[in-house]
Order: structure tokens, then C-alpha cells, then sequence
DNA sequence: AGACTTTTAAATGTCTGACAAATGAAAATC
DNA sequence: GATTTTCATTTGTCAGACATTTAAAAGTCT
């Protein structure tokens, strides 16, 4: 492993490259424990701060963990969906509020994800996830619920059924785009009017997957997006209004 | 801002995660400059080592960047999705690799997901696109061309097919279920006979996508995910059978 | 006065050395 | 033999120092 000194990137951001790639090629299997710092500074040939920005750069990206004592160290850590979920959601969230990521392309991704899982989910629900879909369904239908609350909701309904799919690898890949909508989603979901429209969907969404039926659970998806483009139009639309007027 | 000395997380952890919520949660905005790191020491009342673990663990998720020089100092760094991918596709690898996904499991949400940009591909691709789906499918026809090579093409033309749908969210939830099942999919393409019929399948797909049929273009997509199931049980049970013999 | 050069101050990057705290293993004791 | 104590190892943290980079301020020359 060499460094390069005079390296612009810096000797920690190098150090951490190195170890990562380590990982990542498979050189570092899972629970292995690294050298110690000392023993790193003295192979990369720099102090043990250098080392220790090196180490936490790695932290934080839930590759490693560090324990204390004699038998401590820096362990390469099993990667689980758990460490996975809340990194996956930052990056997600600030990549759609720094980006000006418009609301319909959003939606209209969330819902392309979402109709990707449907079918799975028609045929392989468990009665469990049903249940939490009605549950949740019934969550939304109780007076003096914030709107936060609400919103929370609705993603957990989304949640249970993309997780009806029995994929765990497309659970991921929603779960950063749906719950990163929920800032955005927020903002338009605040009528009364739309929370009864809206469990009705949602009722008719959980009843095509009770029965089965793959088409008629997509074109209750459809139903959702339309109605929820339909909302943030109206809402931006008189939000532009209110500012001309202004 | 509070720290508690005391907590088994650490004191840079800590830091990072409070400076974390400040910028999701807006308080600090895009390009906004971070107090340095002497006045951060002070503030949180910790030494500036561990005032720099904090900002290299948040360097380390592209939050921040860091400048030398007399106006230098961490800003807050405006999340791209170019800063994003790399991170996402380290993550997405890591997990396939370390958890055991069954190749089936990850090949379902692959072609789940491109199904859902399947419609929109075929209604808004430009010609630049098409002409970049063609283009890999020749290649691809190139005779010794290595495995790697054919692969990284497969996943070009498959990400060509993505971005036609013109979604840049979608394009990023892809990105890491895509790549990250390359070296998966570099096990199961080396028969030549398997690239002729890959070409064809991408052949009939880019045909469908040109002609603005989604439906075709829907079943050519289930065409190509049987076929590489196929292909995987195949080399699966070989190897099961060598390992019986052995 | 204006353009160029030099100086300077501020900030990050890195190093050295040190001590505290945790932790498991070995040694000592009952 | 079981329990307690000691101890070595390792990470976590701190203090102070110097190097390097960078832009602004000061100085200098035409």
C-alpha cells in the first residue's frame, strides 16, 4: 500500500481509499480486525491522527467499527440494510432539496418504483403485511391526526407494501426515495378533503392485493399518483398566486 | 449545540451528528462556510483533533468540503448526484456481497426497476440515446471482446435505457442495483452463445423503444431477465455438480 | 495614481508526545 | 479451584507546534 504525499486529496483521504478498496475487492473479509493505529501509521507512514481522520472516514460510512481495550481495534463491519437505510436517506433527502428536484419528477419516480413492486407484492403479501397496511389505513382515518403524523403514515402504508414484495434488494432501493419525499409530501397533504380521498385509494389498493388482482393494484396506483400531482398542482398553483399578489 | 462527554458514541461522532442535522435540516445552507476548526473546538469545548474527526467523517458522506488558505475553512457542500453514485454503488456492493443476496433476488429488483422506466423510455428517449443503446449493442457484437468488457457494455446499455426515461431519480435509484450486480452477472456471461442471444434480446428491446412500443418493449425486458435466470441456473447447478464430485 | 511585488495573517494539514479510559488476559490471592 | 488484582494493549482525547496554502493587505516602483 503506498501513499503519495504530496497527493492533493491528502494522506487521510488516501489511507481511507486504500482500506475501502481493501474491503470492497474482498481483501478484508467481515470481522476481520484491522492493525492498529499505531501499526497503520507505521505502515502508511504517518501519524496516528492521520490515521484516526483515515479510520473515521470509514466509520462513517458503516464500513468499519472500532471497539476499545486490549483486545480492541478496527473491525471490518457487515454492511446490514439496517446501517444502510439512514445513510441511504440523507444522501437522498439532500439530493432532493439541494437539486431542485422538481415534485412530479419525484412522484412520478416514486410511483414508477412503486408499480415495479406491486405485482411482486399481489402475489406474495404475507397477512401480516396486509394487516399493517389496513392498519395504517385505519391510522389515517382517526380525527386530530397531525399532519406530520398522517404523512408518517402514508409512508409507512407505502413501506408494507413495497416490503410485500419479498425484496429486499428493491425495499432499498425505494426506501431512500420514498422516505426523502416525505419533506416534500408534507407540504401538500394538509386538507381534510384529501385525507378522505386518499383512504379510499389506499383502501382500494390494500383490497386489489387482498384479492389478488395485479392490474386492478396498478390502476389503483395510477389513481394515487394522478390524485397526488393533482394536489401539489394545486397547491403550487396557488402558492404562485398568492405571491403575485403580493 | 450539546455534547455529553460521557456518551459511549464518542465526541466526534457526536459533533458530526449535530453539524449532520444542521445542514438536512437546512439551518446550514449550500456553500455556507462552517466556523473553523479552532472556533469549533471552542464551541463544543473538545480539542481540534477531534473537532477534525467530526468534519472527516461528514467529508467522508460529501457534506462538507474543505478549502486551505487564508478565506478557507468546511463549507457546506451542495450534494451531487456525481458525489452521490459512488457512495451509493460502495453501499449497494457491500450489501450484496456481505448478506448473501440470492443472484435471483437481486436480478427480480434489476428488472422490476427497469420495467418501471420502461414506459417513460419509450416516450421521451432523444435520439442520443437510442443512438447510444445501438451503438453498445455493436459493440457488443465485436468478437474478442473480454468478458469484462462485455459486461461493463451490458450495464451501458442498460443505463442508456434508464436515463431515456429522462428522471434523474429514477436513473439514481438504478444506478446502485445495476452496478452493483455487475461482478454477479461477470460470473454468468462468458459463452458465446449467451452474446448472440443477448444481442438479439437488446436488438428487439432498443426495436420496441424506437418504435415507441411499451408493451414490446415490456416483454423483451421479461424476455431478457428469464433468459438470465436461465443462464445463472445453469452455471449455478454446473458448479453445484463439480463441487459433488470433487 | 495605478500596476506589480512583497508581506502577512488566517486557515487547514500534519506531527509529536502525552494521558485517560476501557477491556480482556494473566498473575496473584484466598 | 474460584475470585480478585494487576497489567498490558488499544482506542479516545488533549495540548502544542510547525508546515503549507491562500487571499488580502501593505508596500514599492513606474
Amino acid at each position: 500500500m503506498k501513499i503519495d504525499p504530496d497527493h492533493p486529496s491528502g494522506l487521510s483521504a488516501q489511507i481511507a481509499d486504500a482500506i475501502r478498496d481493501a474491503i470492497v475487492s474482498g481483501r478484508l473479509i467481515v470481522d476481520e480486525r484491522l492493525p492498529s493505529e499505531a501499526e497503520l501509521a507505521e505502515q502508511f507512514d504517518v501519524s496516528r491522527p492521520t490515521v484516526r481522520e483515515a479510520l473515521k472516514r470509514l466509520a462513517a460510512q458503516s464500513l468499519i467499527r472500532t471497539q476499545r481495550g486490549a483486545t480492541g481495534g478496527a473491525f471490518v463491519n457487515r454492511l446490514s440494510y439496517q446501517d444502510a437505510y439512514p445513510q441511504a436517506i440523507t444522501t437522498a433527502t439532500l439530493l432532493l432539496s439541494m437539486n431542485d428536484v422538481a415534485f412530479e419528477t419525484a412522484c412520478e419516480a416514486r410511483f414508477a418504483l412503486e408499480r415495479a413492486c406491486a405485482p411482486l407484492a399481489v402475489e406474495r403479501r404475507t397477512p401480516d403485511q396486509l394487516a399493517t397496511m389496513r392498519a395504517e389505513i385505519f391510522r389515517q382515518g382517526q380525527p386530530g391526526l397531525t399532519d406530520e403524523a398522517f404523512c408518517a403514515s402514508d409512508v409507512a402504508f407505502h413501506r408494507a407494501l413495497v416490503d410485500a414484495a419479498g425484496n429486499p434488494v428493491l425495499s432499498y432501493a425505494l426506501a431512500g426515495a420514498v422516505e426523502a419525499m416525505q419533506p416534500l409530501m408534507n407540504m401538500i397533504t394538509f386538507t381534510a378533503r384529501s385525507r378522505e380521498r386518499i383512504g379510499a385509494l389506499h383502501t382500494a389498493l390494500a383490497d386489489a392485493v387482498e384479492a389478488g388482482d395485479a392490474p386492478g393494484a396498478l390502476a389503483e396506483l395510477d389513481a394515487i399518483e394522478t390524485y397526488t400531482k393533482e394536489l401539489a398542482r394545486a397547491v403550487l398553483d396557488a402558492r404562485a398566486q398568492a405571491r403575485q399578489e403580493r
